[in-house]
DNA sequence: GCCGTTTTCGGCCCGACTGTTTTCAGTCG
């Protein structure tokens, strides 16, 4: 419900750029579009107690729109907008250098609505003569067009944040580059990745000329989007555009936090600089006169650094994962941000396999490989016997491999605890794959979904809530089975699973594998409000994978998590108590 | 269409780059 009303206003929003109409009209579509798309509660439950224009970019008008769409099932403005204005329309506008003007343009000279028409039309030269176009601009179009149907989407943050890395690498080793970092959604940990955007700093700006030849040079590049002095913009061959900017480093700090973003984020930060009379932008800080112009000849605040420019503004500096405007401007208003999670505060492990079901390596070697990584302790968790596709474990396996587990615990000699557990699958009739009896002798228990991931809400509900209420399973696995980019993450009643998990103390699990990154952030964050316990887990099937965690912590810190809430940040001895107590 | 430390009307970000321009419009982030 909530991805499909937020399509739609997402829609409604470009068809009012389209027609021309105000900006903030459409822009305040755009913006509850944001809002629903990222709220860890179904819009029905929201809407049956009143309390959407509660939420932030809902008003009257759009929370009547939300229930004419809830109760209907459609939504009438929508419907006149899409009688007016194709909504094929809508894909060209996605088309790179296709704006709302062009699109409108082509319609109302050559009676072009599909992306097939458009590209017909540029390959009979009968764009170049419209007002304001040339062959260059055709010829754009057809490199975009080629682009789109290459683009599958957004990237993943798991391949977009080492091809960052990669080329941040590159640019940090030439002389002139006194420091980069990977700014925008990337640096925020966005589950997925719009564009790479890499801030680089320099001495003076006449270093960058070689950096952006550097850039645009690489071999994987596979075309060159724009290359002018602070910006340059390339494809890669894979599809990822990257953009590369080069500030001066006394500059460093503005720019980094504008490049950072996010868009709602920069919007308040930048209405709390006019308030204390400035306006700020990716270059300076400006003294503004009563009418918010500025004066011209008052001297400019630089920063370089994010924390003197956060601190000018009276905020406390906020981490990058905090900053999508969800309450965390107020938080640093009052120097009251949480202390999030961070990688080192990870002591355990609690979810991977080995060869006993699908993974690479055996209980041993994961636990030297967990060991090396700094590790305290870890479960072995393989599959159960319904999951015949990675090899699940039966009954006789399962107690055989607790004999292994328990060998090398003793081997490693405390170097590193090694536990065991499984990960159980709860079966598509909700039952449990293993009975209670073999459960209770496991030191740990996480259920998963993993099969006919498609049943209806009530379905997959019930299934949740049967796992949840057994008191042998300590935590759910990434418990709303998405894949990303490509599967949908189930669809269940979160607010009864929530209330499940707090009244049972079942935890619920952030999969740091970059594919799942499940639960998501703005579940995390429900959790942790509601008190209930979170695990972040690798599920690594090899030793690389142990490498994935930084991904979950990441996942963790969007979501607010602070590290008590955590049961791997506890030391051994308080992770054994509490999985004895747990039965 | 939303929102409120300028509060129920009047704001709501703006600079870089490109291609078409003889001074600017459109797009993007």
């Amino acid at each position: 419900m909530n991805r499909e009303i937020a399509q739609i206003f997402e829609n409604i929003a470009d068809m009012l750029q389209l027609k021309g109409e105000n900006i903030h009209r459409y822009l305040s579509y755009r913006r509850a579009a944001e809002t629903i798309r990222d709220l860890p509660r179904d819009l029905r439950a929201i809407s049956a107690e009143g309390g959407l224009t509660d939420l932030p970019n809902i008003g009257k008008t759009l929370a009547d729109k939300i229930n004419e769409y809830i109760e209907t099932g459609k939504l009438e403005f929508y419907e006149r907008l899409k009688a007016e204005i194709p909504e094929s329309l809508l894909d060209i506008m996605r088309i790179n250098g296709v704006g709302p003007k062009k699109a409108k343009l082509f319609w109302d000279e050559l009676g072009i609505t599909t992306v097939a028409e458009l590209q017909a039309a540029a390959e009979n030269n009968q764009l170049a003569g419209l007002k304001g176009m040339g062959s260059k601009s055709q010829q754009k179009i057809l490199d975009g067009i080629q682009a789109l149907s290459r683009q599958t989407g957004r990237t993943p943050l798991g391949k977009a944040l080492p091809a960052a890395q990669a080329i941040l690498d590159i640019l940090l080793a030439m002389p002139q580059v006194i420091k980069g970092e990977i700014a925008g959604s990337i640096r925020r940990a966005r589950p997925t990745i719009g564009d790479v955007d890499i801030l680089v700093a320099v001495q003076d700006m006449s270093d960058s000329a070689p950096i952006m030849q550097t850039f645009v040079s690489m071999e994987n590049v596979a075309r060159i989007l724009g290359q002018g002095e602070t910006k340059s913009s390339v494809e890669l061959v894979n599809g990822l555009q990257v953009d590369v900017r080069v500030l001066p480093l006394a500059r460093w700090g503005t720019g980094l936090q504008y490049f950072t973003g996010s868009q709602a984020h920069n919007v308040k930060i930048r209405q709390i600089a006019l308030n204390q009379g400035y306006s700020l932008n990716e270059h300076v800080l400006s003294p503004v006169d009563s009418n918010g112009d500025i004066i011209p000849d008052a001297p400019k605040l630089t920063f370089e650094t994010e924390e003197s420019l956060y601190e000018q503004l009276g905020l406390s500096w906020i981490p990058p994962e905090l900053r999508e405007d969800m309450g965390e401007i107020e938080a640093a208003q009052t120097h009251s941000l949480p202390h999030l999670i961070t990688l080192d505060d990870i002591q355990g492990d609690l979810h991977m396999h080995t060869t006993w079901s699908d993974g690479k390596l055996s209980v041993r070697e994961m636990a030297e490989a967990a060991y090396q990584r700094g590790c305290k302790y870890i479960v072995i968790t393989d599959h159960s016997r319904s999951l015949g596709i990675a090899n699940g474990l039966s009954i006789e396996r399962l107690l055989a491999q607790q004999e292994e587990v328990r060998r090398v615990d003793a081997e490693m000699n405390g170097k590193i605890r090694v536990f065991h557990g499984t990960e159980m699958d709860i079966n598509a009739d909700g039952g449990l794959d293993f009975p209670d009896e073999i459960l209770e002798q496991l030191d740990f228990v996480i259920a998963s979904l993993h099969v006919s991931l498609r049943q209806d809400e009530e379905q997959i509900t019930r299934r949740l809530l049967n796992a949840i209420q057994n008191p042998h399973v300590d935590l759910i696995g990434h418990p709303r089975a998405q894949q990303i980019p490509h599967r949908e993450p189930v669809k269940a009643d979160m607010d009864a699973i929530f209330a499940a998990a707090k009244q049972h103390n079942t935890a619920l699990e952030i999969n740091a594998n970059p594919i799942r990154l499940d639960l998501e952030a703005n579940y995390a964050r429900r959790a942790i409000e509601m008190g209930i316990l979170l695990a972040i887990n690798t599920d690594a099937h090899q030793a690389e994978q142990l490498d994935l965690m930084h991904y979950g912590i990441r996942t963790a810190r969007r979501g607010w998590v602070t590290p008590d809430m955590v049961i791997n940040t506890w030391d051994v001895a308080r992770f054994q108590a509490w999985i004895t107590d747990q039965t």
